[in-house]
DNA sequence: CACAAGATTCCG
DNA sequence: GGAATCTTGTGC
């Protein structure tokens, strides 16, 4: 199965969102890695959320997938970082693999480039704190996203030819 | 040890 | 708008 990733937030130990904001603790350590390593947690007893770690060892950052447009699949099939998961059979055991380096989930970069005027860039969903940090972005022309910004529409179905496949 | 809150989703 | 559902962190 593959897709393209179409959503995603920024997380830092700089502001009250992220899990490793307070501190370090068994359960947010992974948060801490090194850059490339997967980070998944399970939210609402329900739902795993998969995350890069990014920026340098021992500072908490990553990026929280949040929707993905599966090749070959409706849209909206992976629309939400719960049920993206759900989608690819990640679960707490691909907690720390690398992404680069595993038998079962890789992430790469496309060699599609994608420039800043073809995203949307806004707040993050579903949390209290740092409410007011743009750190949310999204593939404007896609119609599989989470939840749109206020006041931007869903785009119309794209023929084959600008499809987002990289 | 108890309790509150959570990077969500689905249904009504 | 609200429930489902359960782990984790914090406080007493």
């Amino acid at each position: 199965m593959e897709g393209t990733i179409v959503e995603t937030e920024a997380y830092s130990q700089e502001e009250e969102a992220c899990h490793g904001f307070m501190n370090k603790t068994e359960s947010n350590k992974t948060l801490f890695g090194e850059p490339g390593l997967y980070y998944v947690y399970k939210t609402y007893g329900i739902h795993y959320c998969l995350n890069l770690v990014t920026d340098k060892n021992n500072f908490a950052s990553g990026v929280l997938i949040r929707s993905i447009l599966i090749q070959n699949e409706p849209e909206r099939a992976a629309s939400g970082p719960g049920i993206l998961t759900k989608r690819f059979g990640i679960d707490k055991t691909f907690d720390s693999l690398k992404s680069y380096d595993n038998n079962y989930l890789k992430v790469y970069g496309g060699s599609k480039k994608i420039t800043i005027d073809e995203l949307v860039q806004t707040t993050r969903i579903g949390i209290s704190k740092a409410r007011d940090l743009k750190w949310r972005w999204y593939l404007r022309k896609c119609r599989s996203i989470s939840i749109r910004e206020k006041g931007d529409k869903k785009p119309a179905i794209m023929n084959k030819n600008c499809n987002l496949s990289s």
